[in-house]
DNA sequence: AAATTGTTTGACCAAACGGTCAGGATCACG
DNA sequence: CGTGATCCTGACCGTTTGGTCAAACAATTT
């Protein structure tokens, strides 16, 4: 492709500003409702110079969605099997609200892309993701079975972890419209309630 | 405008196919990703004739929408402070999956409209969605004083159960590819879950 | 300074899009 | 049957969009 191991100073500078840009524009507007000129305009060049950079917009969007799918899913990747079971689970739970925190944008490019049917990134869905999950449910069923943990759903409870904290960025608008937060102290409310609920659920009594 | 009070036969059977048709395009695509040929194709309808019936695209989104949001948030309306504490909330969990299950269009053009900054419905947010909400968070700070539930946040309870249950419409191919489940079964499992979740983390001790 | 390589742009294009319009087909009803 | 209202369509239009291209400009190397 064209922005693996960018050669030049220029280039560098350049494909960072697209791929910022266009992060920008696609989290807010969707794949289609973007346009290139909006990018090129935010990136602060010339359509047909953006053009020089990557061969098309879906090449951008690839770029973005596939850089991205790494990172978003580490935090689970890094559930220790040998870490005591409640706090790996809270800590995942903080760890991916803090996500939703900082990378606000990466969280609705992604969630735009599932709601959407996922046409991009299908295979990534059935083939690693699928094999990631499985693997650290079948760790959270050992957990149970143990009695470290109360008896739960993993597939279902990572579900839920996904869902509440990418909540918090993908809605919002829908959030700060109810709670009229100042700047994102909510999320310190937010990380609060969480824990409670997963600490209650999971806690073996 | 033009469908309230349809008059003639042939206009209720043609303004619901259109609305049947755009909730399929304009949920699985996008506002902008939803062209008026793919819509009148979907009706079976030309696209003059479409026009016919509403004025622009933008009237049949704004048609759905406001259809949508009574229907929407009709099971919080529901959430009786006369009931048991606990059994009202899992209730309205419940009963908020099962639309998840049933209304899934419904679920991801909502969900669409607040990612991408709910430019047409802000209004709706932060007027009578948050009225109702506060309602309802206050309801439920009473039922957390009266020791009647375990102490929780309000409003992020509501956030966390409408996260919950609108993924499973929302994020519905990520599941899916997930659990390579046989129809919606694991709506069932996913409804044991979230009961066993908000039981848990509602009972008082 | 010349030559090579890398970067930028204005002008342009074909396709797709939302929407219009004049007129034709069909229906309901006296 | 006739006639007015409703319903439908092909042809068309202006704009926007993703993308191209030849040529100019800048940087680097020799």
């Amino acid at each position: 492709m064209n922005t693996h191991l960018p050669k030049t100073r220029i280039q560098r500078r350049n494909s960072q500003a697209i791929l910022n840009a266009a992060l920008d524009m696609f989290s807010a507007h969707g794949f289609r409702g973007a346009t290139l000129d909006q990018i090129a305009k935010a990136a602060g060049l010339s359509k047909p110079n953006l053009l020089y950079y990557f061969p098309s917009k879906e090449a951008i969007h690839a770029t973005l969605l596939s850089g991205l799918m790494d990172t978003w899913l580490d935090p689970l990747r890094r559930l220790d099997p040998n870490g005591n079971p409640v706090a790996e689970i809270v800590g995942y739970v903080r760890l991916k609200l803090e996500m939703a925190r900082a990378y606000p944008r990466e969280s609705r490019l992604f969630a735009n892309e599932i709601i959407h049917g996922a046409p991009r990134i299908h295979d990534e869905i059935v083939g690693p993701l699928k094999t990631l999950v499985d693997e650290k449910a079948e760790l959270i069923r050992n957990w149970v079975e143990a009695g470290r943990i109360a008896p739960v759903d993993p597939h279902h409870l990572i579900f839920s972890i996904w869902a509440t904290t990418q909540h918090y960025a993908d809605f919002d608008v829908q959030i700060r419209g109810i709670l009229n937060p100042e700047g994102s102290q909510h999320f310190d409310a937010a990380a609060e309630f969480l824990e409670t609920l997963y600490t209650r659920t999971l806690t073996p009594r």
